[in-house]
DNA sequence: TATTGTTATACTCTATAACTATA
DNA sequence: TATAGTTATAGAGTATAACAATA
């Protein structure tokens, strides 16, 4: 379907719209993708992406939980974790090993390794974040963090921000 | 493989990872997914996406431009615009015209149905950012977003918002 | 030759259903 | 019967290559 030739309206130089720009979905979602891609940059020396990254990062601090917790904590499905848990067992960053009193269960476990790996990629992809938001200062992202934190946080948590 | 068992690893009853709840990046993700969730239940009655509303929108406020200046607003490939272009036709939300200095070009116009639907659609997804963030007072709101527009702005902008 | 819109395709992410082994 | 881990699969979202029409 071919409609009028609306040759008087000019090709637009600068595409913008006001409707959309203002919206604070549309600027989450901006600086989510930038602060995101400097995450990743950061991570592909190690052989990881965010995903792993955050789930081995919850392995290592909460040593022995099981994948369906692990799903449940990065708000993703069971049947999604398998191949991410596979990918940090071959790289030898975590074991699988078996809860005794439940044998349907595994209890995750990071290897010295794992720990190690942790540890150097959260520093890098801290140094990656801050010279990605290097346009604020350190008052402003503090400020930042704070504002995201509680839009995340639980309802139950909301009064207790409140009263500070 | 099957490791050593950690029963003395307890079952952990609150599973997180300061490495990576501090992060900026993870916040900006949950505080994303939370808004636009919103935004996608706010559209949903209107047969529309975050994507299809993004794309109406410029559409409106920039008549006669074309799929490929569209895709480079919207950071998509112009592969992936034909398909959201065909929809917003079929619901008679905006016409394709051809340019007739340019003849491969086409010139996207929002119908006036189109025009009505961006408007409501634009003040109920205001509506339902703001009860997604409604534990920010007005204040904080217009910080967050003063932050995240400075993060995602051009660096020849950076100077002119130091300079306020 | 280069560009616009288009098709086909592939790869990732995410979600659902169903299987197995255990409980 | 219910749950944990797994597999297969389907749907989005995103990226690349190649083609026809046009410049």
């Amino acid at each position: 379907m071919t409609a009028a030739l609306p040759d008087h309206a000019p090709t637009v130089a600068t595409v913008d719209s006001d409707a959309v720009s203002a919206l604070l979905g549309y600027n989450l979602k901006r600086s989510y993708l930038i602060v995101r891609g400097a995450a990743d940059e950061a991570l592909a020396p190690h052989g990881l992406r965010v995903v792993s990254f955050t789930a081995l990062s919850v392995i290592v601090d909460n040593p022995g939980l099981a994948p369906s917790q692990l799903a449940e904590a990065l708000a993703m499905e069971r049947s999604n974790i398998v191949l991410i848990v596979d990918a940090l067992e071959t790289a030898e960053l975590i074991t699988r090993g078996r809860s005794r009193t439940d044998r349907r269960r595994q209890a995750l476990m990071a290897t010295v390794r794992g720990r190690r790996v942790r540890d150097r990629a959260a520093a890098e992809v801290a140094a990656a974040e801050a010279a990605a938001v290097s346009m604020l200062d350190t008052d402003e992202k503090n400020t930042l963090l704070a504002l995201l934190t509680r839009i995340s946080a639980p309802p139950s948590a909301q009064k207790a921000a409140r009263e500070g």
